[in-house]
DNA sequence: AATTGTGAATACTTTCACAGCG
DNA sequence: CGCTGTGAAAGTATTCACAATT
């Protein structure tokens, strides 16, 4: 066998999705299509307003509306998931936060270590949105002696060598890197190294890790582009010519 | 026809693509499909790498490695681009560079606005992948008077009340908003009646927009999430039973 | 001989539309 | 009667495999 044969990771194109396989819905037990794992949290976010709003039950409709996504398309994902609904009524707004919560693996809080403590992974150490989404950022680490020892957000940066202590303890298996794109390969080999099998990666480059390793990226500059190639069209639809010349 | 129609965020799930209107491949003129627009970014920084390595002319085998994608998905991409490449051979860097770069848009440098100057907001100002890739922050706008007046990276944060001017005077149509969730819909409304016609949102709130506005949404604690998906089903794979009684 | 460009095949996703159930 | 759950249809995206071309 191929032992470490390494794969690109998840063969992602930013219509992001691909999983930890292949797997499509007709298997075994359970295996969401990626598209809906992908909603999933949205969902749950429309229903943690809704259940804040006190709403008991809502429609298909109504939560589809919340999420911004087609009824049709809601339902199918909530029943790829089970039968969770009441006809003739609605979906019970706790229960279904309850189903998709398990489903997504909250419950359990996740421990997460952020690699790179530059601007942008200084604000992700600082960023409250993760811990109210079931995520808790137990270490910070980077290479710069510069920067080891302080703290952020109460937690103190450690340095690289750290990494095996800091994982052993806290048993982080995910992973955030916001390291500049040199450094992203080597951290992410050195993350996997010692057990970490999700990595969040906010580095311009192209990951390469093991099998069953996921990695999903998240590309700023990327995001702009694509905006920007729509701008671009709706000045230029037709393609007349080009350039400044034209005539 | 329902003239002010508004319509959801180009219906995302985070299976990124959705582009301005509908638009498949078979249309007139030009009209790449939404995933391979999604790409074209990746494909532009494997080509700077490469041009910036020497490198004159690459294969599709080359450059799909380097981008993390299939050789026939590179090639289908590109071929719906134009025939930029010459058989036997290869692509030549320089010209595919330039090729692609068009049709991002690359070439104008685009102005953009952050709203929002939060711990990510502020990241992004400092940003210098932004410039890279062709875009210049030309505004930070906050209503929060405390930072009013704050410089970040050189610019001075200014109120809400200074969009109109700032966004006439840059001519900004790129918007990006770092504001709480609650906030969200609200600066949305104000860019677009400005003449904002696309933006980056990283409020995890669903925005509405009128059409022809294009939204793409970067949700950090969704993504984690989706990773959290993975490693829950990775402890729990055929699904026996569930809780933690099972027998 | 090597490598692109692309039709055809396959796979995945979304939408439709209605049967089924409360 | 209303609204969910879901097969079937339609639409997109990816992969295959090979003819075309340098």
């Amino acid at each position: 066998m191929s032992s470490a044969e390494t794969l690109r990771e998840a063969r992602d194109g930013t219509p992001q999705s691909p999983g930890t396989q292949r797997s499509a819905e007709p298997f075994t037990a359970k295996g969401l299509p990626d598209a809906t794992v992908a909603r999933l949290p949205v969902y749950l976010r429309a229903l943690d307003q809704l259940a804040g709003a006190g709403t008991g039950t809502v429609s298909s409709d109504a939560l589809a509306e919340a999420a911004g996504v087609s009824p049709a398309q809601l339902r199918k994902d909530l029943s790829s998931l089970g039968s969770y609904g009441t006809r003739g009524v609605g979906y019970d707004v706790a229960n279904l936060r309850f189903q998709i919560g398990r489903e997504v693996g909250s419950g359990s809080e996740w421990p997460v270590v952020i690699v790179g403590l530059g601007n942008l992974g200084t604000a992700l150490a600082n960023y409250s949105g993760f811990r109210s989404r079931g995520f808790r950022v137990v270490g910070l680490v980077d290479p710069d002696p510069a920067l080891v020892g302080v703290s952020v957000h109460g937690l103190p940066i450690t340095d690289l060598g750290d990494l095996e202590d800091l994982l052993g303890r806290t048993g982080a298996v995910i992973g955030v890197i916001a390291t500049p794109a040199e450094a992203a390969q080597a951290v992410t080999d050195r993350l996997v190294g010692l057990g970490v099998t999700s990595i969040l990666n906010f580095a311009p480059a192209v990951l390469t890790v093991p099998e069953g390793v996921v990695v999903r990226k998240v590309d700023l500059g990327q995001e702009l582009q694509i905006l920007a190639h729509h701008e671009h069209r709706r000045a230029a639809p037709g393609r007349p010519a080009d350039g400044p010349g034209f005539r």
